[in-house]
DNA sequence: TTGAAAGCGCTAACAG
DNA sequence: CTGTTAGCGCTTTCAA
């Protein structure tokens, strides 16, 4: 019943071999021929079969965004700019969800649904440790987005997470803030995003000489509002500080929200700063200090180095790139609205 | 290069057929067969190619979801109630913005990149008001987010619009406020969510015997945090108003924000409800009372809607189904954090 | 500049 | 219970 490239050709009266050509605007053929060509599509309605195309071609015009979770604003943000990095190539995006599990990581990666696509563009949360025999068997290209997954020879586009952190700390202590927490810390973990930040929290405090106090770096899970509003009970509950860098703004949000119920001012009290820039920044009451770091840069960077691998299997060892960040006062952590 | 059936076939010593059985655990073979196969096929780790599947089947075994924009929280929310109904029935989706422009909503339907997939789920905003020629020449089947669009046969799958704004501005009135302001409405538009929603606003009053005054109704484009502060701030210059119903919560949340700058508190001064229950409401100061949409009802109906469509042209009449609202009331409109 | 023919890997008849 | 055969619609040699 669909009309194919078979049907166009007679209407036309050329062969499938121009037809197909004009279709995808390579070889040549005349005017002529284009334009009754056309009109034959036109009449006819004709449409690719993609499958087909895919078939023979070896590629689909798809590519898979893997990620922890969707609902995570910072996420949200991230898939938009990859559909649009993506659609400058005219390539089309799949969404997996990993919940951050390690095993729903592996099976989405080892699945048979990875050959329904050309190259997968992965937010690696559960395996920043590194896998097992991780990059085996996988059939199409990897990108990680996000800090390198030990043992995995993919490129991988990340952002200069040590550098941001360290600035927000540089600047709470600039404000005068002396006892800083940080919020999202991975003890566990020894590379990886959580790692990085913190590193940064460590250096800026030692540059300014001051000490180190386990006490007011708190663990979490998921990265999430709930996961910030109850470590932050917990820092609370715990001792006293007048400064507090949230790993990510989803936790500085819901921290925010628990100093609120507990009493303390923010930023007269707690200097807030977060990481991400997302959009409900700005909005939130009291617009939430934050790490912003250049996402449109991320996502084309990552979605060119997933099409240059893709369909060249020799195409050089891995690389890298790390993306800028900058930081952006506003009313958690300014001076200013102390007054 | 890649192993394909007729490897793993060789491999296991039976015909090509009996592999694919296997593989897809249809037909009938024995185990002694079965497990020959699965050996051949752990061995030299065989993986079907999903284009050939698709192209002989018809079916890819994808659908895509056409949301406006993923970076509103609710699209993300109803993104992730989706795949997970999606993932039930080992269907895969496929992300598609549409920017709520009506030019890209048709583009979006009438594309080869519908090509790719067995059936859309489309949250319309630019065309509600209904579409040209439009359910012609689309290829698939598309069930409809969201109010019915006029001229569209197409099964579509709602929430109680008019229900839920009318039992927020009910309890608004109950909480003691008469002079409630409605926040999103689209006055050029008849049908669709805006109006819905509008409509349930107007019900409340004219029950409570409170005239309609249209210097309360503020109309925004797109329904964003920052479209309800722009608003709010058109309000707060136009007049007074001691309650507000944002048709969304990203309008609420945005509207708290202007309220704060603008020296009313909330709720003492204005009592706030928003609609759709996003996380982030939880989290807010104060926390946003809203109208809670069943999402995994919508989205279970609107999949399995669409499983019933594919592969049978037959399948009778457009469907409607309206999931259920619940009020949910929190500290933005409640009467004891007044005191 | 255009045409003919082959076949990508799989599923679905139909046999056996 | 298993094997053979014939394409799905397209791109890609290779010729003309």
């Amino acid at each position: 019943m669909p009309v194919t490239l078979h049907d166009v050709a007679q209407a036309a009266g050329v062969s499938i071999k121009t037809v197909s050509n004009v279709v995808r605007g390579q070889g040549s053929f005349s005017d002529a021929t284009r334009a009754r060509v056309d009109a034959a599509i036109e009449e006819l309605g004709y449409r690719p079969n993609l499958a087909a195309r895919g078939l023979r071609s070896g590629r689909l015009g798809v590519i898979s965004l893997i990620v922890p979770d969707i609902r995570n604003p910072y996420f949200a943000e991230l898939a938009d700019a990859v559909m649009t990095a993506a659609a400058a190539h005219d390539l089309l995006v799949l969404l997996e969800q990993s919940r951050g599990d390690r095993d729903v990581e592996l099976e989405l990666l080892r699945g048979n649904r990875t050959q329904m696509v050309d190259g997968i563009l992965f937010s690696v949360l559960g395996l920043v440790d590194g896998g097992p025999e991780l990059p085996e068997g996988i059939p199409n290209p990897v990108v990680v987005l996000g800090e390198p997954v030990p043992g995995w020879a993919t490129d991988h586009v990340t952002m200069r997470n040590a550098e941001g952190a360290q600035a927000a700390v540089r600047h709470l202590l600039d404000d005068g803030r002396t006892r800083i927490a940080a919020l999202g810390a991975l003890h566990g973990r020894r590379t990886g995003t959580a790692a990085l930040r913190l590193a940064g929290y460590r250096q800026a405090l030692a540059d300014a000489g001051i000490g180190y106090d386990p006490a007011l770096v708190v663990d979490v899970g998921v990265w999430s509002r709930s996961a910030g509003a109850e470590g932050t009970r917990r820092l609370v509950r715990a001792g006293d500080f007048d400064g507090l860098l949230a790993f990510n703004d989803a936790m500085a949000l819901g921290a925010m929200r628990v100093l609120e119920d507990s009493g303390r001012k923010v930023p007269a009290d707690v200097a807030v700063v977060g990481f991400d820039d997302i959009d409900e920044t700005r909005y939130s009451v009291p617009a939430l200090s934050t790490v912003k770091p250049a996402l449109e840069d991320i996502a084309a960077t990552a979605v060119a180095y997933l099409i240059d691998r893709i369909g060249r299997a020799d195409a050089g060892p891995p690389r890298a790139h790390r993306a800028g960040v900058e930081l952006l006062v506003r009313e958690s952590s300014s001076a200013l609205s102390r007054r």
